[in-house]
Formats: C-alpha cells, structure tokens, sequence
DNA sequence: ACCGGAAATTGATACGTATTAAGGACGGCG
DNA sequence: CGCCGTCCTTAATACGTATCAATTTCCGGT
C-alpha cells in the first residue's frame, strides 16, 4: 500500500469525462432536476465514475445539507451494556431490520466515550449529524441534550417515553399504562385483592407510567387504596424479611414489581422471600412489571409483561423517516405489550 | 415546527465576541497553536460560545480531515440473519466494542440490497467509502468485488479466512486447521481409532482447513488412512442410514460433523442415527467442527469447538485500524479455538 | 437567415471548520 | 528615532458537494 491515496471526487470524475462537477453532481444524486441531463453524458459521467472508483463523500454531502440515506442510532448507555445485552439487542435487530427495509444505513454512534457517562454534545461536539436522523435509546439521558437537540431541529425518535418540559418530543413507547392495569387486572381474576407495589424511587417516565396504571387497574378491578401496600425501593431502604412477612401478615397475596436495571427489586425480593421462608408463588404470587433485564441472574419464569421490543425499534425508524420526509412536527406512539403467564403467580382459592 | 433554527457557528460566536472565526477556531480546537492566543481573548470567545451554546459541527470538520471517525461493517448475508442471529451476534459484539474503545462509530451497511443479492458495488459505485475503512463479514462474499475493493486501496479486513487470487487480503481468522486436529487428537486419546469425517461439497476456505486439520491430526496421532471415511454430503447425496450402519459394520466409532448455514449435515446425522437406531454417543461419538449456528434447533450439548468470535470483531477492528493509521501493508492473524467437552463423545472401553 | 424557446450544461456560491502565511500592535534595544 | 522581534490576530483558502441562476447549445418554425 503505497501512498494514501485520497479517493477521487466530483472533480476528478468531472475532469475525466470532460464536463463540469455541477454536471457530475446531477447525474450523481440526481436531483429533481437529474433527469435534464443528456442520456450521452450521463452514460459518459457514470463510466468516468465507475473507472475512477468515485464515491459520493457523505461528509461533504451532509454539511451541504444534502440526504446521505444514513440513519443514526445513539444509546446513553454504552450500546452493549455487557450485563444487559440480551435486553437491548432486540431494539437494535428492530431497528437495523427497518432501516435496511427503507434502504438505508445504520450508523452507530459508539464512540461518545467508553467513560461511563455519555452525552450528545462530549466535548461541545454532535456528532449525530452525519446522520439525516437519529433514534435514541437508553435510560440515563440528559434532558438538556434532547433540549438541545430539539432546538436545533435535529430529527430524532426516542425508543420510550420521555419528557423534556417545553419541547414536544418524537417517541415510541411501551403502553406501561395499560401493560400495568391489565396485570392487576389479571391478579384480580384469579382472587388477589390485596395487593403489595414495589417500585423504584426514582422518578422516571416509567415508574411514573406504571404506578398510573396500578391506580387504574385498582380503580378498574375495585380494590381500595386501604388494601394495598406501595414500597419505594432504594440502595438504604431495601426490602427486608420482616416487611415481607409483615405484609402477608396483613392479608397481602400477591406482589407486584418494577423491574430495574440490575434486577435488584427482584433479587430483593427473592432474598427477602428465602429469609422469610416464603415460597413463590405458593405463599405469595409475583407479577414483574415488564422484562427482567438480566433474565439469566433469576431462573424463574415470572408472571409478567414483555415490551414488544423489536416492533418498537422498527416503529421508531418508521416514524423518524416520516419526520425527515413528510414534513410533519413530533408524533408520539404507544404499542401494546404482551402478558406472560409465568409460573410465579396461582390462583387463589375462595 | 416553527423556523428552522439553524445552529450557531463559530462565524456567529466570533461576530459575538468581536473576533475573527479564525480566534474562534483556535480557541475551540485549541490545536498547537492554541496557546497563542491573549487569556483576555479566550475567555471572551469561550463566553460568547457558552452563551449561544455554541456546538463544534463535527460534519464539516471531517469534512476538513479527509477521515470521517468511521468504520464500516459489512455483511454479505443481511447483518442479522433472523435464523443466525446468535451466530453472528457475537462478532458484531466484538467489532462494536472495539470500534467504541478506539473512538470511532461503526456505520453497518444494511441497505444493501432489497434484492437478496448483496453486492458492495451496487449502481457501480462503492458504498463502502463513506466509511474510513471496513470490516468484512459473512460467507456468501463475492470474490470479484474482493478484489475489486483490494485494488482500490480501500483499507479492509475480513472476519474469516479468504483467499482471492493475485491479492494479498488481511483478514482475522479462526485457526480451524489446529482446532480440527485437536480435536481428532482428543479422540485418539478416547480410543476412537476409526473415524468417519461428514463435510460439505463447497470447496470454500474453512472447508478446505477443516479437511487439512483432519489429516494432520491422523498423522499426529498415527491413524492411517485406511480407518477412515470422509463423506461429502450435498442436497443429493444426503447422509443414510444405511451408510451409517455401514460404517459402524467397519468399526467407526465416532463421527467428525463440519456445521453448515442450516445445521443440514448434524440434523442429516441426527436423522439418520433415529432412523438406523443408533443413539448418540452411545453407539457413535459425535465431534461438531465449530459452532452450529442455529444451536437452538439442535438441543444436543455437542462435543465441539468454539470460535473466539467476539475477540474476532475486536482483533479486525485492531487490524483495520493499523491498516488504516501506520500504513502497512496487509495482515493475517489467527486466533485460537475453543474446545468444548459437550456430552456427545464417550470414552471408548479398551 | 433569423429568432424564440426549450434543453443541456456550467459558473458561482454556500455549507462550517482548520490551517497557514501574513498582518498589526507593541515594546525593547541600539 | 528607527529597527527588529515577540506576541497576538486575521484574511484567505481548502475540503467535496448541492443548487440555482446564468449561459450556451440545439432545433424547429417562420
């Protein structure tokens, strides 16, 4: 490999086939106007290219302005969380899968850092231009890159909901709402009334979805707020044998649980359970509200919901490409999840 | 979506702090030269930017480069083959990792074609380019265009053995040749003397290095060539039962499997062992010569080896980053397989 | 032969940054 | 006072493409 060597541009092919660069671009990226080129020198264009080996410089071709039929995925979490891959590995297949339906590219933005924290605008910089648009996936985001973002006029999807006060957002989201309520639904019919909430302190669009539907469904199947228990979970208050044992005492017959990153309400859960000797499900069921990261970590196969994760990456290239062409401003979009049976949750008997 | 809010640049930070974009240019990027500049200067120019928000536009400042902090992956089979997806997961895991560690993004070529057919050079022009250099992957590649890309100076390198005539290719591959011969060694050591060898009829690179490692591992361990069969098995000529009677007539006692795309050759043998009454491994050991990929089909635990498929990604990444920054001329490397116990083989009773 | 107008092509320019050679201000020294 | 060097800043330019206005080419019609 001699001499690096720079690949030929416009000019060259242009050169070579002795008309303009202006000519070579029409032909090229055939513009609306591609088709006021000659038949000749197009064909003349098109050989020069093919003999120089040109190809279009989608740099140069994206800081014009121009479309370089790329779309870009960017995570805040780095884009394989080791301990999470088989969680996120489903939203990039939906999303690879409808990005090369729509004959496009998918650039990863992997780089923003291996140092843990990754932000848009490392450095001042945004890369994510290079791309005509964007989907973003992942849980610790900075809402003022998506601010920022937004005010610039980037296109972008969020795979989940997320709000940003004083920006409409673009999304596609799991109907954490209905997932939820239809669960306690679930636990009614088989006779569980009395009920137990273990969610996660922090205050996050979806804690936030699924506490909203365990009101709902407690509305829905008539349970009074007197007969259920919510427990914040966090590192100093985790959940202890004596809760548990304290909450059977009190008649609770089943628990619901918001998973999280590390599966740590689950694993408390079940820490808690073997301390007590409380046996799952035949002392209490279990419903987990959504899919266990690290399903490997707990055997079991839970009562549950599962997002439809790939459909979700495919709907948010589908709508990102509706906000690149058509012109139109934020659109927002819930999908339903699937229940699960499981086997952590029995039927009570009367 | 009211006024397309174009981002401010540096000529709009410099107009603010009454500077040229030049003075801008050498604050933010600060390159040798950065230092050059009054304290009073930076902090007026450091100002403005903040309070525009000011953002580098990473676009036209590769565009200024030549590079674009862009590697490409390319598949010949759709990236994720819905059938393979565990195959080729983990080399995507790998090229991935590697490629966020040494700060670049990875752009997959996934639009290729709607057509089944992938070609690099689709429209005669070489989408590749965009990208600073390419991981290859897959095994359905077309050698002309292989060669067509070597010849180009397009920096390169292929997961996976390759060979094109007249060109030297850099590629990482798995070292099948001593994989295979281990393990008819680990045979020999079990007392299987007398081996059948199931390949397939392509004559492809891996193909060829499995035969290889087989001959060599029977003259390691001092098997003539009169104990063995090896049986090239293709759509017609699948694999009997009746032949595998014979063999076991002929004292064969354990089977050397090549995996192929669709597991064909293990399900042929499966097949023909529940049709003959033979039981695996008690009748006949059963060796598979790597990963078969769609390992969820057949539940066996197979005795086998296993490609260290992400350090594959990793190590070509490695190599194309070498290609692409110190210049050097093509490399091969070849990592060491895995072999796995698995509960296919028995120890032959003396 | 000339003209009008459509068709084909091109020149010029913008996009935002990095870089380099050149310019200007300033002060010290002879 | 003039010369020179140091330090700081800037004008100019290149990078490769897309786009639009302007220009040339080409024909048919009168």
């Amino acid at each position: 490999m001699a001499g690096q060597r720079r690949s030929p541009t416009q000019v060259d092919v242009a050169r070579r086939a002795g008309v303009s660069q202006a000519t070579v671009s029409l032909v090229i990226s055939g513009g609306a106007l591609g088709n006021q080129v000659a038949e000749s020198t197009r064909q003349a264009v098109l050989q020069a290219a093919a003999e120089l080996g040109y190809t279009v410089n989608a740099v140069a071709r994206s800081l014009k302005g121009g479309r370089n039929r790329m779309l870009g995925l960017y995570t805040f979490e780095p884009v394989f969380p080791v301990d999470q891959r088989d969680f996120y590995f489903p939203f990039l297949l939906g999303v690879e899968e409808a990005t090369a339906a729509y004959g496009y590219d998918l650039l990863l933005f992997s780089s923003a850092g291996s140092g843990g924290d990754r932000r848009i605008y490392a450095g001042g910089v945004n890369r994510l231009k290079v791309a005509d648009g964007c989907v973003l996936l992942g849980r610790h985001l900075h809402r003022d890159d998506l601010a920022e973002l937004a005010k610039e006029d980037f296109p972008f999807v969020f795979v989940g909901r997320r709000e940003v006060p004083g920006v409409e957002l673009s999304y596609v989201a799991a109907d954490y709402v209905g997932a939820t309520s239809e669960m306690v639904a679930h636990l009614a019919r088989l006779g569980h009334r009395r009920l137990a909430y273990l969610k996660v302190t922090d205050d996050r669009e979806w804690t936030r979805d699924r506490e909203a539907g365990f009101r709902q469904g407690l509305v829905a199947a008539g349970i009074p707020d007197d007969q259920v228990r919510v427990f914040a979970m966090d590192e100093r208050a985790a959940l202890s044998a004596v809760r548990l044992q304290d909450w059977l005492a009190a008649g609770i017959t089943a628990v619901l649980v918001e998973p999280t990153d590390d599966d740590s309400a689950i694993v408390a859960l079940e820490n808690a359970a073997a301390e007590a000797g409380v046996r799952i499900p035949d002392d209490v069921s279990v419903a987990v509200l959504g899919d266990p990261p690290l399903s490997e970590a707990t055997a079991r196969d839970w009562t549950r919901f599962t997002l439809p994760r790939e459909q979700m990456g495919r709907e948010a290239v589908r709508i990102l490409l509706e906000l690149l062409n058509d012109n139109v401003s934020a659109r927002q979009l819930y999908l339903d999840c699937t229940q699960v049976a499981g086997d952590s949750v029995t039927e009570l008997p009367e």
